[in-house]
DNA sequence: CCCCTGAGGAAATTCG
DNA sequence: CGAATTTCCTCA
């Protein structure tokens, strides 16, 4: 039996759809389904007998043994949204009227349908004529398409002629590729490929159903904090930019690739079409190879299943993933959660009010030797667990909440109090994929014992390890998201405030009082300066304390606890959030400097590299030395003895650059792409060169203009020696370095010279 | 068919 | 010109 490929709902005919594959045929099953959402009892009770009602409803029926009614009515859109309207306006909250008809169905009815294992997956690339302007994807004619599906071959066709006719046949051609398939992938699709593809199909007057078709983009994959590649260590501060071709240069170790400029497509095309089809393969080669490597689409996969989900990549949104559990869960126990603020309301734009977060530290700036670094695992989902958090079992603030008893109740650090007779939904999925979690690692870990490393069965262990993983952590983040349907200010502040005390309260006031001195600690860690022997001592007195403090607030205890996580030979505190240790496994560990940042340049990493390096191995690091190579530095910098590699920033355009309050030189230098009518998303990193000042603003060129001029001063004075300094400053307190943050004047170098 | 959070440093730009 | 605001990216 094969399983599904993709899901919807044919709205004229009430029925959610689902395709699957029988002897190379694709096949629908269609199911009836009517759509509903739910109300209280009581608020039905309310409300039954208005016009608007009873205009509305198609039928009733009452579940969860009373305490909701199932309320059936039109599905689509705007119906749902004016009976909405309705309902609110009597001051009646209807449940989950945001949920669309398919997730109803797969939440209530198909809640663990069978998804087919092997989707057929179809990577393509499309090349455009891009005269119309980046603004205007969708006049851009296809040109080119290149893919690789089922039959592992790179094809590509290219248009005959570039009008109608040309990429029409074009583009039948390619469709009848695309109806072999289930999942479509491409770099920058969502943006990009996707939307030219619908776009030109429509323009064409080809209708395929694309709701058959699941769309993927992939690059989202790579950007992804868990699944992406960021997440290894030995990447960071390469992700100078998410074109294809710099990923596969830095995760395969390709040799770059220049290909064709998108602006100069069309002349190519018409001149060289042997070149436009070589580099249009290229890129989907790179896809298919990409995934073999990494498997993220496989990773992926697992997490859309385990949410009971079509493979897509909305379950790299906690909300939704979370969202997926939450309402089955829901479903299963009985419990029927609000509609979706924002669901039906674009224009919704009022600020919310933040609540405190975590507690950071003063760091003890300098130099230290012999730290442990201790850690709570998972503080916040045992925080949850510990003080039953959860919208649902929330009773109040103490003031409002009288009758406080401590058999049944507990209070967080916020005042809150919780009901404790019955386990909370948040903190029960949050039990849940703790436990899923360490049932998967240990069966990692046991692969990996058995030489195993390299099987299938290793990487679904690690990645349904590391899904579990990222929908735990994220169960906090939901509570605190207004635009999420179990936003719950006090709860999420009952977890950050709950944290704090116990971080700062009951874990730093203890080894204060023990004798040793904490030198900086961060919502969940704090780093001491003991011995081996005083740190495995302080985590048992810590599990104590910790048990002594949930109890006396009428928790549960036993779930959080504090433990060793690595030691070092020798840290150094610049800032909050700012430092940078030497392990004792010689592994040097840099948090939040520039060396690890992306935005920076490379001659500004490499010296604060030198620097640091030095200065924890030195046995005891001299200020000379540490000068001696901040003047080398300088030197090749006034020298022009650097490359354009070694000068390129790259930043983020996060929006528009016509909608900036305040447009730094990136976003001027992206603007004037998208005047001469270049490539530009909003979300790319644009490169740079800075050249000079002008209307006392930075000026500078994109890095592929870059002629060998640049601004000397400023990268020595602004932009390099400002984050050694800051390192140099924290070791060498006494030292006086203002002499080498100064220009290099020439005469003065000729005396050296 | 989708917004996970707040805390925080540093630099550029804009404001008063 | 210094203060305030905006922006980006990171830590947890």
């Amino acid at each position: 039996m094969s399983g599904y490929v993709s899901g919807w709902y044919d709205y004229p005919n009430g029925d959610v759809c689902l395709a699957f594959w029988k002897d190379g045929e694709r096949c629908i099953e269609r199911i009836p389904f009517e759509w509903y959402f739910y109300l209280t009892n009581d608020e039905f009770e309310k409300v039954r007998g208005s016009v608007y009602f009873r205009q509305l409803v198609e039928r009733v029926k009452e579940v969860d043994g009373g305490k909701h009614v199932r309320i059936f009515s039109s599905s689509r859109r705007d119906d749902r949204r004016e009976f909405i309207e309705f309902l609110r306006e009597d001051g009646c909250e209807p449940l989950e009227a945001d949920v669309s008809p398919l997730m109803r169905y797969m939440t209530d009815v198909g809640r663990s349908i069978e998804f087919e294992e092997n989707l057929k997956i179809l990577f393509y690339d499309l090349e455009t004529d891009p005269r119309p302007g980046f603004e205007n994807l969708e006049r851009q004619r296809i040109l080119s398409v290149a893919f690789n599906g089922i039959d592992r071959k790179t094809k590509c066709i290219d248009a005959d002629s570039d009008d109608d006719r040309g990429e029409g046949d074009l583009l039948e051609q390619f469709l009848e590729v695309v109806e072999q398939h289930d999942l479509l992938v491409a770099w920058n699709g969502e943006k990009f490929d996707d939307v030219v593809l619908k776009a030109r199909c429509k323009r064409i007057g080809l209708n395929p159903d694309w709701r058959m078709i699941n769309f993927l983009d992939f690059m989202q994959l790579f950007k992804h904090p868990y699944f992406g590649y960021g997440r290894d260590a030995e990447n960071k501060g390469v992700k100078v930019s998410y074109a294809l071709g710099n990923i596969a240069q830095n995760l395969l170790g390709k040799k770059k690739v220049e290909g064709v400029p998108g602006h100069m497509m069309h002349k190519m095309w018409r001149t060289n079409r042997k070149l436009v089809r070589k580099y249009n393969k290229v890129d989907v080669d790179l896809m298919v190879e990409l995934e073999d490597v990494y498997g993220y689409i496989d990773a992926l996969k697992i997490l859309s299943h385990m949410s009971n989900r079509f493979v897509s990549q909305w379950v790299l949104k906690v909300g939704y993933l979370n969202d997926a559990f939450i309402l089955r869960y829901g479903s299963e126990h009985g419990i029927r959660f609000p509609t979706k603020m924002r669901a039906f309301y674009e224009d919704h734009n009022k600020s919310v009010d933040k609540f405190q977060g975590a507690y950071v530290m003063e760091p003890v700036e300098g130099m230290h030797d012999e730290v442990f670094c201790l850690d709570f695992a998972s503080l916040y989902p045992n925080v949850i667990r510990s003080f039953n958090i959860s919208p649902e079992t929330k009773i109040g603030h103490r003031e409002n909440a009288p009758g406080f008893c401590e058999a049944f109740h507990c209070e967080a650090s916020n005042g809150v109090v919780f009901d404790m007779t019955e386990e909370g939904v948040f903190p029960a999925i949050v039990a849940m994929t703790m436990e899923r979690r360490a049932k998967y690692k240990k069966l990692a870990a046991e692969l990996k014992d058995a030489g195993k490393e390299r099987t299938v069965d290793f990487r679904r262990a690690r990645q349904r390890s590391d899904a579990n993983k990222l929908s735990g952590n994220g169960a906090y983040g939901c509570l605190g998201s207004p635009w999420l349907r179990y936003y719950d200010r006090d709860c999420a502040e009952a977890v950050t405030l709950t944290s704090q005390e116990i971080t700062r309260d009951v874990i730093i006031s203890l080894a204060e009082s023990t004798g040793i001195q904490v030198l900086y600690s961060d919502t969940d860690s704090v780093y001491l300066r003991c011995s081996m022997k005083q740190a495995e001592e302080f985590v048992e007195l810590a599990a104590d304390a910790i048990d002594e403090f949930v109890r006396s607030r009428g928790g549960i205890p036993g779930f959080i606890r504090l433990e060793i996580d690595d030691e070092y030979v020798r840290v150094i505190y610049l800032a909050k959030k700012r430092y940078v240790g030497l392990k004792k496994s010689g592994v040097i560990d840099v948090k939040g400097l520039e060396y690890i940042r992306t935005d920076g340049c490379r001659i500004e990493r490499k010296l604060q590299e030198e620097i640091i390096d030095y200065v924890l191995h030195a046995q005891k690091p001299a200020a000379q030395k540490a000068e001696r190579i901040a003047e080398d530095w300088r030197d090749r910098i006034y020298d022009k003895e650097v490359d354009v590699e070694d000068l390129t920033i790259a930043k983020s355009v996060s929006r528009h650059p016509k909608t900036y309050k305040s447009a730094n030189v990136h976003v001027r230098v992206a603007q004037s792409l998208i005047d001469r009518g270049r490539e530009f998303y909003v979300g790319m990193k644009i490169p740079y060169v800075v050249t000079g000042k002008k209307d006392d603003k930075l000026d500078a060129v994109h890095a592929d203009d870059f002629d060998g001029e640049f601004d000397v001063d400023y990268y020595w004075q602004k932009k390099v020696w400002p984050p050694a300094e800051r390192v140099l400053e924290a070791v060498f307190p006494n030292h006086d370095w203002k002499q080498l943050g100064r220009a290099r004047n020439d005469s003065q170098c000729s005396l050296f010279g």
